[in-house]
Parts: structure tokens; sequence; C-alpha cells
DNA sequence: CTGAAAGCGCTAACAT
DNA sequence: ATGTTAGCGCTTTCAG
């Protein structure tokens, strides 16, 4: 009803407040607080004691405006809701944890204009280094970054040029071994079913990969389904079912992520269709969800942890700036691919 | 290899370098990017070419230091891996979209002594306000977030006192009326499944709701069982299995969220067990994810994207401050509880 | 409509 | 071990 004590017209405490109360300069408090430089400890003492007797919290915008230094890392990705990216920030915080440094996350929506404005807004902080999901962007985009200053690393894909560094993983290499393991155990008449966005370069790529190994081998994929918007388990199984109603014979499903794989595969044994005897499954990324299965569903883990480490090991300086970081993920044939059969298929 | 060009001692550009460059006082120049007073068409657009030309981007960190202004809003939750929270952001970030205001997100992971470490943090950046997830803080966290001068709000839960603004649900009773549905369907032996954190306080209320309203009924929990570690849908699996085991006469199962309340759902299922005859089901939360299952689970919405809007509404200043917001959470039956029964139970 | 001066709250670089 | 001085890059305020 009222505004409460707390918001008002009270000044902020500044270092001067705590430095009157204490007896101490500006400087000395400074000091003590940054753990900087020697102080008495009887001094420290009065003046910690001062301190948090006034509650003071130190002003990072004027720390930072001071110094030029701010600890802070940007992260750009494309969005929250995905399962993969709260653990590619998990391995970036894990990292980060001992350095000083914070991360600062923006979420971008996988729209290049959304990105390009996050970009934009996160420099303006003038952080110390930003890490960014993917490598493709606007114009613009990339004239910030290449002027920023700052070291720069993009994450989760490695297929193209970087600005400065790059710690991902091939998804045209992934979509590639996936064919292969998916030809190798005899299946042939092979659908893909994803999501509508032209701006996941990632889950594009891994489709290239993916067709390309089919072509190698003399093979098409005989249909497709996209989908958009949420709700992605459910999304799986209405796909699922319409696929395999309009191509009865379809007998593997490729899936772009694990989510509307799982859809799949629960639509699957709700059917009592015999997988992989009948069709196989297969999804991409390797998250913890597929451990809660009936049954496990083919994957590939994306490296998520590891990417967000790697990155974050080159934006403290433990790692070398401006390299190509290549992660390997491994195929995880789970219980919806069939056993290989040999080199000569049937 | 050897670091780009982009990285070294090339200073970053200033206000100053545009002045320069187009001609013009800092200070029109200043006008002109913050779109503030009047300026001529042909100043402004000698200023904006100038501006891009060279790539310029404002220091914030400046400018937020000469006007103590600072367009931030502190976000402090205590996962994200958690598929409720990304919710409650989604919310937020709408919200602040057209007021200026940006959103800053920092994790807990449910530790008070890291949420106050994070507050110290955010509110040293000088936000211009903070919401956070619960009601329960530090002392020295509570005497932060009264000296902050801005506006607080503390989300998801109402059942309790707020520092200042507060938006949520009550959990005990979101409790109390679960318990409330099961009993009417006529279920006596029930079970309680949950995660093992002692600061998971929303989870806790919710649960002595429950178990108020059993004991209202003259019933009291059969049985417990509490898992900690991440792949929920597996533990409650596994959780399910371990239950229904120990004890065999259980007849229904309440588990503390819905990822776990879909494991368990995919277990009974596996199992050939009578959802909702010989066992009933019900979970929190109302995850998009419950939507793809063979049955829909049980569950509460807990009216996430609603939080994130009202809240990011009371710091955008367009709802009154320091209020106390209650959001009613909807009861949806799904499929795994029986229909109700008489007034007399059997 | 444009410019000059002062200073936001802190820290680097020197004193002492 | 502690203090002093001069900014950091911008915006506020006041003059033209």
């Amino acid at each position: 009803m009222t505004r409460p004590p707390n918001v008002g017209n009270r000044r902020p405490l500044t270092l001067r407040d705590v430095s009157e109360a204490s007896g101490v300069s500006e400087m000395t408090v400074s000091r003590v607080l940054r753990q900087r430089g020697d102080v008495s400890e009887a001094t420290r003492g009065r003046v910690l004691e001062a301190a948090r007797r006034l509650g003071y919290v130190p002003n990072k915008i004027a720390g930072a405006l001071a110094s030029s230094r701010v600890n802070l890392v940007g992260v750009i990705i494309p969005s929250l809701s995905n399962m993969v990216f709260p653990e590619v920030m998990t391995g970036i915080s894990e990292r980060l944890e001992d350095t000083g440094l914070q991360p600062v996350v923006g979420v971008t929506n996988y729209s290049p204009e959304r990105e390009e404005k996050v970009i934009y807004e996160m420099l303006s902080w003038r952080p110390s280094g930003l890490i960014l999901a993917g490598l493709e962007h606007t114009d613009a985009a990339r004239a910030m970054l290449d002027q920023a200053g700052i070291p720069i690393v993009e994450i989760m894909d490695i297929d193209g040029p970087a600005v400065d560094s790059a710690v991902g993983i091939s998804h045209r290499r992934a979509g590639r071994h996936m064919a292969e393991a998916i030809i190798g155990a005899g299946y042939r008449r092979i659908a893909f079913l994803g999501t509508q966005m032209p701006n996941d370069h990632r889950a594009r790529k891994r489709l290239e990969g993916f067709e390309a190994a089919l072509a190698q081998a003399g093979l098409a994929l005989v249909d497709r389904e996209y989908y958009s918007g949420s709700s992605a388990l459910l999304k799986g199984r209405e796909m699922t079912q319409a696929v395999l109603t309009r191509s009865p014979d379809v007998d593997f499903l490729y899936y772009s992520n694990d989510m509307i794989g799982a859809g799949g595969l629960l639509y699957c044994l709700a059917q009592n269709i015999d997988v992989p005897g009948r069709v196989g499954l297969a999804g991409f990324n390797g998250v913890d969800l597929l451990d809660g299965l009936p049954r496990r569903l083919a994957t590939m883990d994306a490296c998520r942890l590891e990417i967000g480490r790697r990155a974050a090991e080159v934006i403290a300086g433990q790692t070398p700036a401006s390299e190509r970081i290549e992660l390997f993920p491994v195929l995880q044939r789970g219980d919806t691919i069939r056993a290989e059969t040999g080199p000569t298929a049937p």
C-alpha cells in the first residue's frame, strides 16, 4: 500500500560514509573492502565493522569506471527452455566460479536481429569476454564483435569461420555419423522429423550431414515433417503418428532433438510398434530425460557441459584464445537402433 | 594461435572520438545517441553517420555513473534446469520488453549463502529493481534488501512476510487442495515422493498443507521417499518402484513435482498397474511435458508465466509496489485421479 | 539548438 | 601502512 521505508530518497551509502564512520580515509576503506594492499589488522577491523554496521554495498559501476575492469562475462544463447543451454550455463558457471568472473545471460530466441541487439547491450557494459552460441551473425553484429577488444568465444558449432575462438562440435559430422549407423543397421526408408526454425543452424547442419551420408549410400529421405511451437514431447507424438500414417513403409525416424524423439518413442510403444525391429528411432542431444524412458532412445551427446567449461576457460585465460576447439560427441545406440548388420546390406 | 586483431591494446571508442569525427560537441553527440533534447536533422545525421562508421558502442558504465540510472533488473532464482524458472523468465522478459529495462539472472542453487552473495553482487550494480524467488533469506540478505532503496519483489510464494512486494501462490493451500481432491476420490493410503532439498521451501509448504489436510481427515502419510540429484524422470521410476515394493497397499502417490511424477506414471504403465484404479498419482507444476505423456498426470499449475509478468509490472511501476499479489493455481485432475466419490468415503 | 563546466563514486598512481 | 590527487566516460546543469 504505502511505500515501505526502503524505497524513497534515502541516498545510497558511499565509500565516504564508511570512511567517516570509521575515521579512515576512503582509499584505505577501499583497500580493506577489496583486500588489496597492506592494511593493519586494527584499521581493517574498524573498517569492516563500520561497513557491516551501515550495510554498505560497494558501487561496482563506479569501481568499474575507475579501474576499467568489469568482472562480467556475457553469455548469449538462443533459448533457456531448451534443456541444452541450462547445461552449458552450468559448465560456464562452474569454471568461472573461482575466477572472480560472473556470467550474465542474454537470450535471442533464435532471432539474428535480437542477437544483434543483445550483443550491443552486452558490449555497452564492457564485459571481460563474450560467449555466444553459433557462428552465424548479422554483419553489424560481426563488426561489433571484431571491434570489441575482448575475447569472444562462439560455442556449440565449429562448422564455419569464427570471429575469434570457437568451442563446439561438428554438427555436419554428427548428422553423417548417425546416418552411417542407421544405414549400417540395415534401415533404408528413413524419415526426418524436426523443428521449423530457419535460424537453428546447428539442426540444419546436422540434417545436411545426414542427407549427405544418405546420398553417398544411394539413399534419400522418404519423408519429412516439421513443427513449431512448444510442448515438444506432444509434438513428437503427433508428428510420428502423421509420418507413420502417411508413409507406412518408413523404417526409421530421425528426430532433430531428443524431446520430440522421446514423444515419438512413447507413441510407438503405445501403438505396440516393434522398436527397433519394425521402425528405428534416433534423436540428438543426449538429455537426461531419456534415462527415465521405458526404452533408451538412440542419440548423440552434444557435449554441452564440456563446451561450457572450455569456453569459460578461454575467457578466464586458462586456455589460449583464438583457437578452434573441437569436441567429439559419442553416438549412444540405446535400444532404438537394431544391431549392426554386416558390411553388405540386405 | 596468435591473438586476433581485436584483442589487444586498441582503446575502446569514446564519445569524444565520435565528437571529433563528426565535428560536434560531445554533449550534442550524447543527445543524439540518447534521442534526448532537440537536435537539428543535419547534425543528427552527421553524428549517427560517424558513430556507425566508427562502430561506437556507448559505455553504459559511465552513463550509469553519471546519471545514477541503471536499466537493469536483477532476477535471482534457485535453478535454471528446472523447467519452472525459464517460464518465469519468459513472463518477466515479455513484460520488461517495452520498458527499457533488462533482466539479469542470478542462480543460487537453493543455497541461502549463495543467495546472499548473489544479492550482494546484484545490488552492487545498483539495479532498478530486484525480483527473487521465495520469502526465506538470511538475515544479512534481508538487511541488504531493506537498505537497497529499490523495489523488491519476492515471487513464487506468498506464505509468509515479504520484504516489499510479493507475487505468488500459497503452496500450503495448493497442498491442501490436492489432498482434499485425493481424499474426495476415495484414496486412503497415500505416500509422498519428493526431493531431498531442505531449502526448497515451496515444496516443504506444499507438503505441510498436504499433511494438514490428511490429518484433518484422520489420515497420515503411509510412506515417504526422497531423492536428490538430477535425472528426475528416472528417479521418479526408481522411487515409485521402491515405494510400491515396500508398501504394496499404497493407493496414491503424491509427487513433489511433475518430472518425478511423470517417471512414476511411466513406471506404473510399464508394470500394467491400473491407474487410477489400483493407484492414483499427482504431481505439481503443470509442465508442458505432461501433454506428451500417454496419460495426463494430475497436477496444479504454478502460474509461472503470470507470476513473471506481474512481478515485472511491479518493477516497471505499472502496478503499485509493496502489495501482496496472490494467484490461484487450478487443479488439473488429468487421468490419474479417479472420479470423485460421494462425501461419504467407502 | 548547441556548448562548457562540474561531478557521479570509485581506483591507479603517487606520495608520505 | 595510510593519504592525496587526478581522472575513468558519461550526463546534469546551466549558459549562450
